[in-house]
DNA sequence: ATGTGTGAAGAGCTTCACAGCC
DNA sequence: GGCTGTGAAGCTCTTCACACAT
């Protein structure tokens, strides 16, 4: 059965309300209960769960604490994974020291930069390796995932050498570029691009009849 | 007429790869062409194209000349758009540092933080300023777009003041909070739901079967 | 002959409405 | 009675196929 990624990408929406209600000691939550603290509709909830199995009970609702354990198991949030950083500029470094990460079982195992003065040095307990080691680094470490932050000139080039390491997955705040390798999934966010996507959007100004 | 969001992230993309081929003095494109550079169908560069008018000529192609001021004038890249940052921690720091923005007619005007320490410093010529006078300093410059980059707890009560400025456009790295103000488009990145989403996606690993 | 522009068909996600169970 | 789970309808974006312009 195929799972729509908007699914996958709402049940981390859910996830966060039901911990939030778990912290105020609420115990049960119906799919319009949790659709009005979560701003999204509640048949939605419902056909998005039931794509997993059937979690509620009819006329009852969801059991807060299971739910938040259903959810941490369909989205594997139990298991740590290990990552690799390449390039440890400024948004890197942001990165190393985002605390977010070890709630959804991610770990930021090794980085990696080409800049000598920064390969040898320490952020956050993690060491800054030579990037021209990174190959075989992430392939004997057994890493599938990576996070990107490298110049776009170089983008093309990590791209193809984290996907001949064994990377699978691919995090990268530079424009995708034009040929992308087989079987990695990437997600860019490219900052510049969203932000002038929101002055698009900004038209329609409402300006008050005088 | 309405045009999917979808078409407009693509012209992004699109004029990326057109700037790159005016870069190696192409003149000319097909819709072919455009499509094998940039990883997208032929017929939806047409389709996206024809939602805001007729580009190229029949039997011939588009000149590249053309499109890409076309594109810009559609997605208004003409025009210098002022925008507000929040929260000058990591992630703040390195938008500051960003180079992408100018090329798409992106600037931080103005920055704000709530930590003494940090307000009257200068980051790449921007004044840090007191974030308790936000919501005024941005009405009195303009300002109708932002950047948070402050704690998730803090995120709802930033929103907020900033909808009460004027602001129409946000783009956050802060989870999206429960309630959004109306009348504001909110671009939310949450750093670990994506890597966690991607550690979904793993799954399917394809071993050789010995 | 060639490549665009576009109505129509197709696919995928969302919404609806209600049968089924508590 | 109340709320879930789900087939079916609805809607939006994508793909197709071809008329038409050069």
């Amino acid at each position: 059965m195929h799972i729509p990624d908007e699914t996958v990408g709402r049940l981390f929406i859910y996830l966060r309300s039901i911990r939030r209600m778990l912290d105020q000691d609420k115990k049960v939550t119906s799919s319009e209960d949790l659709a009005a603290s979560c701003g999204v509709r509640a048949s939605v909830i419902r056909k998005d769960l039931s794509y997993f199995g059937r979690f509620g009970k009819r006329g009852v609702g969801y059991d807060l604490g299971a739910l938040v354990r259903d959810i941490h198991a369909i989205l594997k949030l139990n298991q740590m994974t290990n990552a690799a950083l390449v390039g440890v500029g400024n948004i890197g470094r942001a990165f190393l020291r985002y605390p977010g990460f070890k709630a959804e079982g991610i770990r930021i195992a090794v980085a990696f930069d080409k800049d000598p003065r920064k390969i040898g040095k320490r952020i956050e307990d993690v060491l800054i390796e030579d990037a021209t080691t990174m190959g075989e680094r992430i392939e004997s470490e057994g890493i599938h995932l990576a996070i990107v932050a490298v110049p776009p000139s170089e983008a093309q080039e990590t791209l193809y050498c984290l996907a001949g390491a064994g990377v699978r997955g691919v995090f990268s705040f530079t424009p995708c570029p034009p040929k992308m390798p087989q079987g990695v999934r990437v997600t860019c966010v490219d900052l510049a691009m969203e932000m002038a996507s929101l002055v698009y959007h900004l038209e329609p100004i409402r300006k008050p009849v005088s």
